[in-house]
DNA sequence: AATGAATGAGTGTTCATTCAT
DNA sequence: TATGAATGAACACTCATTCAT
């Protein structure tokens, strides 16, 4: 073998990440269906074997990209937030601009797509989720607080992680999208 | 036994329709690819063949479910009341409280997600779309009038459509979903 | 419907047969690798897709025409023919008759075929089956009355039942072979 | 280090030879479509491209290995026995013997079972062969010497190298296999 | 008009073959 | 020379569409 383990490790690891990255993209935009395997490897630029040289179906490439579609790095990052001795109008400051920011970059994007879809798909999966729960927390202090307008914390957790998922899908969707600016972002929460 | 023209008429226009409505639900929810005209047939209740002797293909019903998806009828009559001699606060009032009335009928949930879904795909589709050209109007004369906020006008309707689309998504995928109201959709626009 | 429920069921059965049948000589000729449903289906006079409405795949096929090859029939004739009070040499003829007799017929030498194949990929199938067990009975008690050669009885009965698996296959590959009579068969054992 | 040519060519044919009698047990288990090229270079220690610097494709592979499964000697061999002036019946005892003898070598069961694969995919391919025309000459002088039992030679010899295939067939699919005697093999020509 | 079994074009998947190392 | 990851042609399988009833 001209490679050394090491090497050969390595490069097989970056064909995978690069073939999870680039389906999302298509997966996000395009569901299941409509995704094509010959479309998918031609996108990526490799043969459509390669593809199965990685994963054992169009099938289980997907639920890969579901499952790698989590966020529970940004949900550890809110509830760390979350346990800070500063204001709830503060935290949320915080979060709209982190959250902005990401929004920025594809990949957040896809994830955000990918994930709120899958949720979608359970019943009740929204509502149930961490990001939903930590949110609804800090609304709730927020409240106390009175810098948050009055309802349900959990129905305003979901209108601004839905509106989150909306301007996601327009960053997948639409060159040339207005951009989603924090100010507007608190304001859902803000009185 | 020998039917009129009439009555015969009449009931293929009801099968049609029939078809049309509750296929719709199905190409909303799991778009074209993912959709399947034997799942189709059986969630209507008759033969797939049936299908073929109203439509000549998967695509032209999809196409004119699609064609049927606009909003010629909503733009109209915001079109008339925005000409109406009341206050632009007043307007945006009276707009939401209609969307979310009608939000709770699914095929207004299905039109609204089918009609964004095509804006969506085309290029810069929405932001020229009647819609949002009318409601940035209202908006516009609103900022004048300090009742809305300040901000790119499109881009607010733009909001504001964008989260009537997210609650009508929600409509279709969430049993017990929590109804957006129309108090938080003026309160995306109003200071 | 146009047919009765009967009907319909009939003839289900008799397109489920159809592909049965004429899909193992196929496989018993050609394996499983050189079997192609393509092929499989010119040669049935039917759509590939039809195959797969009687059949999950072409290994659920292959596995059911295999389980179909069994010749637990034939056990039984033997089993009972061997309890009769009549002498081994009469019973080896008779055995010998019938099956020679049935080899004319290309669905038993399919049959012969396809079980033989099977019991070959077991370990010890072939020496553990019912057939080489009630024949070496039969040997046995021939032996002891003089009429049958020396020699372990179940090696016999191998050579018995390889002859005729032997003459399987010829009639499967060749369309002048020389047939094998009941003659000859009986002077596999006999004295 | 450079090699002497010879010593290269010694390599080369050395690595050739084997995987030439390594495949032959692969193909002859298991046939053509049902060997795989990765399997093979499994199985035979190699990398799958170090076949196609021996063999130009699997193809070519499998026709090599037929071409080398004919039994010129052997027919040579018999056939320099056949005109020796001894009786039919010593010649038969011989060839039995020697066949016998082989049939524990596994390359000869490799040999006879792809050589008789061959010849039953060829129309009267079996008849026609060397190997019958001679041992039928052999078997009508036995039968004229009053120690062949009567019927068509060309039958016979048909038994007799059946029986020698289906052995080699066993040899091959099954560990402890009951062997072939020499007793046996005359046996069925013999009166 | 309505049906659903049958069809075959199109898609997913495998595997013989190539080629960079 | 030897390798095995990458390739795409070939094969298994699905599903939109047809058609006999």
């Amino acid at each position: 073998m001209p490679k050394t383990e090491e090497q050969c490790k390595q490069m097989r690891d970056e064909m995978r990440s690069r073939i999870l990255k680039m389906s999302s993209l298509y997966f996000a935009k395009n569901g299941f269906g409509d995704t094509k395997i010959s479309d998918l490897a031609k996108h990526i630029g490799i043969g459509q074997g390669t593809i199965y040289l990685y994963f054992r179906s169009k099938e289980e490439l997907f639920e890969e990209i579901r499952s790698n579609a989590d966020n529970r790095d940004e949900v550890k990052r809110i509830r760390t937030l979350s346990k800070l001795p500063i204001s709830a109008k503060t935290k949320i400051e915080k979060i709209s601009e982190e959250v902005v920011k990401r929004l920025q970059e594809e990949d957040y994007a896809v994830k955000i797509t990918l994930y709120t879809q899958l949720l979608l798909e359970q019943e009740n999966g929204l509502y149930r989720s961490d990001m939903y729960q930590v949110l609804a927390e800090i609304i709730k202090k927020g409240q106390k607080e009175g810098c948050v307008v009055k309802g349900d914390p959990l129905f305003l957790a979901d209108l601004y992680w839905g509106t989150v998922y909306l301007y996601a899908l327009k960053k997948l969707y639409i060159r040339d999208y207005m951009e989603l600016d924090a100010a507007t972002l608190c304001r859902l929460l803000e009185v």
